[in-house]
DNA sequence: TTTTTATATTATAATCATTCCTAAATCAAA
DNA sequence: TTTGATTTAGGAATGATTATAATATAAAAA
């Protein structure tokens, strides 16, 4: 990553804390540092390590705090889904979900509803492809209603 | 779900525990009873307390352990990807995802390599729609070469 | 049917990720 | 600068999952 792209993005880190009144700290900058140009999607941990190196007194808890208000402010985004508990189906064919943010309730789509993607060569190139699941990320009826 | 439904299911059932060699014990048959036509997506919590009402001498270990076992042979799925530990992304523009199921590493897909999916009706009819992920399973070139 | 042997189960302890708590520190608005 | 709100560090607490080891059981063999 070229350092043009790197100060376009603090800039924008900057922005957008001001806009959802983030206070700028040091640990905050330091944990959207090591996020910049970062591909391996980190665990909470990884990031730990990484920014602690640079700031040895840093938190876990800061940690976990800070990607936390970052994914509500739309600064970084969650790869997990449905992350705290296991979730079992007892229908082994492939077919998709829709899981509520809020409830975390999981309903099936029906098959015929959802056209079939075809396998980018991506995925084929290196990999051996098993297969594919797509999540429709919502706000449930019943969550909506409760607002 | 009707009679004729559910026995066949149970024959499956104890075709694919013959064909993999697992014995069918009161526990496993009671766990996957509860499974059957069970659309909840249920945790294991859920399933142990189910088993339980009938059970009551299982244990949580056995509900894990089997699920588990269920999963590597093809009598059950899981919906959660990823689920031990999260994961960020410092891409907050929507993207897709390929995932080793073996070492859980995580790689971007090329935006231009996917096509858009059209959101069913079944999504935008009840909830409010957020956005959609796709994840590609695959064992990566590493994962492979250490087999 | 009995014996045998591998496998499964239970109960409990251990682990791991994540969240909670609180006093102290720091930020930013006035 | 003062002040009030926010953030942090550090440690304890929680909750899900996994490991362990002794006992029980299923199913293959005799
Ligand atoms: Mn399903
Ligand atoms: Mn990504
Ligand atoms: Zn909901
Ligand atoms: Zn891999």
């Amino acid at each position: 990553m070229n350092k043009e792209t790197r100060e376009k993005l603090l800039d924008a880190f900057y922005a957008k804390c001001r806009e959802s009144r983030l206070s700028v700290t040091p640990q905050r900058l330091a944990i959207y540092k090591t996020l910049i140009g970062n591909k391996e999607h980190p665990s909470p941990e990884m990031i730990f390590k990484d920014v602690q190196s640079q700031f040895p007194m840093i938190s876990f808890a800061t940690v976990y705090k800070t990607l936390e208000t970052f994914e509500q402010n739309g600064i970084v985004s969650k790869v997990t889904h449905l992350h705290n508990t296991l979730r079992y189906d007892p229908m082994t064919e492939q077919h998709h979900h829709i899981v509520c943010k809020r409830c975390k309730k999981i309903i099936d789509i029906d098959s015929t509803e959802i056209e079939t993607l075809k396998i980018p060569s991506q995925v084929t190139k290196d990999h051996i492809f098993i297969d594919y699941d797509v999540h429709f990320n919502v706000i449930c009826a019943e969550c909506k209603m409760k607002e």
